[in-house]
DNA sequence: CAATTCGGGGGG
DNA sequence: CCCACCCCCCGAATTG
């Protein structure tokens, strides 16, 4: 098929290492990863990329390592194959979470050679630096390209060796394309207006008093407080601590001060003690110091880290560029002329649970392209769509209680495989097994537990413990409680994860229909995309965004009735899309 | 004194 | 009222 080729298969493969000078070599490959001509040295790793055509995949080590430099030379390339990024998948779904993943390490392993460590990753402060710490160092007079093509080979025959080889090759050109496309949006960065972002700071924080002090509505807020809870009272909003004791003097217990608790009292202190917490919020995480420290020349520039979470869900390194609030977005304008376009994928979960559990009910309901939920509710839910959401959203996250739990019982009946898909999930989970997405992306092993004290990272969340103070529950309760907890996590991973595999196939269509086009990719946030375009390329990249979204179904999942619709709006400013 | 955890709140 | 899943970020409080 046509798109199939698009992404995965037919063309020429070359691999590109450093050389000891300045410099690279390259040779071309055959498909089975050995090298198919002569080597040649490159004193310049953009003019050895630009020789050759444009769709070339080119085999290297890291992709964050070698990407970067090359697009600030100018360089684009289409295609790769990352290494050490295959290394950490394949060893994932063989079981070995223990083992480094640099493409020394995976060399030493191929001969029998004690494994040097793998690099701490990066800590998230400053802007962009992807790797600051450099490459782990091959052992002593190994030859860079050598070790690379001994790697590669090896990992096309485990690749082969699994049970779905065609899928662990879509995944592992997938990833190689996020990290290309992750570093085109580092480069590239997101249209930010400094000055409207200013605008908006002092429109809702009011003026900034110099040293140090909170600016002007956040000291009348919390003034405001204080007062409302009488004279002499000098409460601190945002100590918790502080306020929770306030209201307990004033005759309110409180076992928390979280907004939905304090909703539900009635008091003169909650309303602004509200406001300040969201002025608060807004002051230090997206304030004037984060505007100083992210954002110049009119673009955000934060680094994307691909597959950040166990899922596959990408993360970034700094700058919370996944985190934006709605008001701050008004600071997210085009360029003059400019046009965002905007796109959100349409209930992206549960048509993703519809494609891998096959459920025949549930595809019917993902076939089209309008409100899943509404088609969903029509069904059996009488009509009402936000119960119809919560329950099916309930099924993947593995609610325990509430609403949600049950209409579990009406999901089950009409669609019985859907359900099962996710139940199965969870079983393996809690009963200590992995599971994977549906490319193969493996889920991390659960953390012992420390039979001695330490509790693991799945714990408790208070199943029996809700009042009581100390943990009252028996060893054996606990390790219940934290099989029932990673079973939640497991019966997620499947759904969450094999979306991410489908947003990276997405990611990757996108990309190549773009170009040509002056428009850029500035960013992706799981399941929306903005595109930054000259205004008269807008309808062309909308049109190009519905077509990733379908070929990564098709890509994905095979051929399925499951479409993947996109909400799409053209616009001047991200805070007017929707 | 530095590092870690907690509590609160932002995103999907 | 929330919950249940995956995250990031900040300042205060606590701990080594």
């Amino acid at each position: 098929m046509r798109l199939m080729s698009q992404v995965s298969a037919e063309h020429a493969r070359w691999a590109l290492a450093a050389d000891t000078d300045q410099g690279v070599r390259v040779c071309p490959l055959d498909d089975r990863g050995r090298q198919a001509g002569p080597v040649r040295h490159e004193p310049d790793a953009a003019r050895a990329v630009g020789r050759l055509p444009a769709g070339t995949r080119w085999v290297w080590r890291s992709t964050a390592e070698f990407y970067p430099p090359l697009l600030r030379a100018g360089a684009r390339v289409e295609r790769c194959y990352d290494v050490e990024v295959a290394e950490g998948l394949l060893l994932a779904h063989e079981g070995r979470f223990g083992a480094p993943r640099s493409l020394a390490a995976a060399w030493a392993r191929l001969h029998g050679l004690p494994e040097p460590a793998d690099r701490p990753p990066d800590t998230p402060d400053a802007p962009p630096s992807l790797f600051g710490s450099g490459p782990v160092p091959l052992a002593a007079g190994t030859d860079p390209l050598a070790a690379l093509l001994e790697v590669y080979a090896a990992q096309l025959a485990r690749t082969a060796a699994l049970p779905h080889p065609g899928r662990m090759r879509l995944l592992l050109a997938a990833e190689s394309a996020g990290w290309l496309v992750a570093a085109e949006m580092g480069e590239a960065g997101m249209p930010w207006r400094e000055d409207v972002h200013r605008e908006l700071l002092t429109e809702l924080l009011g003026e900034r008093y110099p040293g140090g002090l909170e600016p002007q509505r956040l000291a009348e807020l919390a003034e405001e407080v204080s007062r409302a809870f009488g004279p002499g009272e000098r409460v601190r909003p945002d100590r918790p601590a502080d306020v929770v004791r306030a209201f307990g003097r004033a005759g309110v217990p409180l076992r928390s001060s979280r907004a939905w608790e304090l909703r539900s009292i009635d008091h003169p202190a909650v309303e602004p003690l509200l406001r300040y917490r969201r002025l608060y919020r807004l002051h230090t995480a997206h304030g004037w110091s984060w505007l100083r420290a992210w954002v110049r020349d009119g673009r955000f520039r934060s680094s994307y880290l691909p597959a950040g979470a166990p899922s596959g869900r990408w993360t970034t390194n700094g700058g919370g560029a996944l985190q934006i609030p709605r008001v701050v977005r008004r600071a997210v304008v085009a360029d003059p002329g400019w046009r965002l376009v905007v796109a959100d994928a349409d209930q992206l979960e549960p048509r993703v649970l519809a494609a891998v559990s096959g459920d025949a009910g549930l595809q019917q309901v993902s076939a089209g392209d309008g409100d899943m939920y509404a088609v969903l509710s029509d069904r059996a839910f009488a009509g009402d769509r936000e119960r119809a959401k919560l329950a099916l959203l309930g099924a993947m996250y593995g609610q325990t209680s509430g609403d949600g739990l049950r209409h579990l019982a009406e999901l089950r009946r009409r669609f019985p495989a859907a359900v099962a898909y996710v139940d199965d999930a969870a079983r393996e989970g809690e009963q200590g097994r992995l599971v994977r997405t549906w490319l193969g992306r493996t889920c991390p092993p659960a953390v012992r537990a420390d039979p001695h004290g330490g509790e693991d990272t799945f714990d408790a969340e208070g199943e029996a413990a809700a009042d009581a103070g100390a943990d009252e529950r028996s060893p054996g309760e606990r390790g219940a409680a934290a099989a029932r907890a990673r079973g939640r996590f497991t019966r997620n991973f499947v759904v969450q994860g094999s979306a991410a595999d489908w947003a990276l196939l997405m990611l990757a269509a996108l990309r190549r229909s773009l170009v040509g086009l002056r428009a850029e990719l500035v960013f992706f946030q799981h399941d929306e995309v903005i595109v930054h375009c000259p205004a008269e390329e807008a309808e062309r990249v909308t049109a190009a965004v519905r077509e990733a979204g379908q070929v990564a179904g098709e890509l994905t999942f095979g051929t399925t009735p499951v479409r993947f619709p996109f909400s799409t709006a053209v616009v001047g400013c991200y805070a007017d899309a929707k």
